[in-house]
DNA sequence: CTGAGATACCTTGACAGGTGAGGTACTTTG
DNA sequence: CAAAGTACCTCACCTGTCAAGGTATCTCAG
């Protein structure tokens, strides 16, 4: 992983939900999709995906359910929840102005 | 403020760092800046800005010194150190990459 | 058959950063 | 004189991340 953790921190939720917006996943499968998009520069950690899981299933935006795996352990699947859809375009919008301020904020020219 | 700050978390030194590297410059007037360059949508808590000043003091980043206001109350002022400068660009770095990989992350089309 | 490695889940405790609330002190302005 | 602005600072609390540890199943090489 070649950033840290805590420069994404915050915008953790809407990682998952942007992911199950695609389809219902897993933790695992959820894991991995992160970790190749980003081409392996960033992974989110089991502990974090899994607190994510569980705040996210508190607040409605997802469910879950035990899904056949056939063969290999168990997963859970989660999906996106019609509340965790209007969520998730919400903190879609906000990265938008985040990144505008932000911007705006680390540009060299600008004071005042 | 319209955006939290929770999304900014991770950035508040490299936002410090930024301006800092513009001029000197003090708490107040700082705050004021990232205020009026976020258009108001942005704004560091005191709390948040005093105990960044004091952590990137110990890190020997910045260094402080108290200015003459001439009159009203007395300022801090922060300098940026050659460690900053580093650190800065540094950070300046990291918050390309994670706005690459966040884009990348949310993007609605990519699964896989 | 056995051990390693992959798949898959989960919890706990420690830690760090943000922040509400509170405090100090001076100056300007109505 | 009181209120509002300038300017600083600290403490306790909350939240999210993560290292470490644990469970269980399956596959495949040796």
């Amino acid at each position: 992983m070649s950033i840290a953790g805590d420069l994404i921190r915050g915008h953790t939720d809407a990682i998952i939900l942007a992911r199950l917006l695609q389809s219902d996943s897993y933790g695992y499968e959820i894991n991995k999709t992160i970790s190749t998009l980003s081409s392996g520069q960033f992974e989110l950690k089991e502990a974090t995906l899994y607190t994510a899981f569980k705040r996210l299933e508190e607040q409605g935006c997802i469910a879950s359910y035990w899904g056949d795996s056939g063969a290999g352990a168990r997963r859970r699947y989660y999906t996106i929840t019609p509340e965790g859809r209007e969520v998730c375009h919400r903190l879609l919008r906000e990265w938008q102005e985040t990144k505008q301020i932000m911007d705006q904020l680390l540009r060299s020219e600008g004071s005042i």
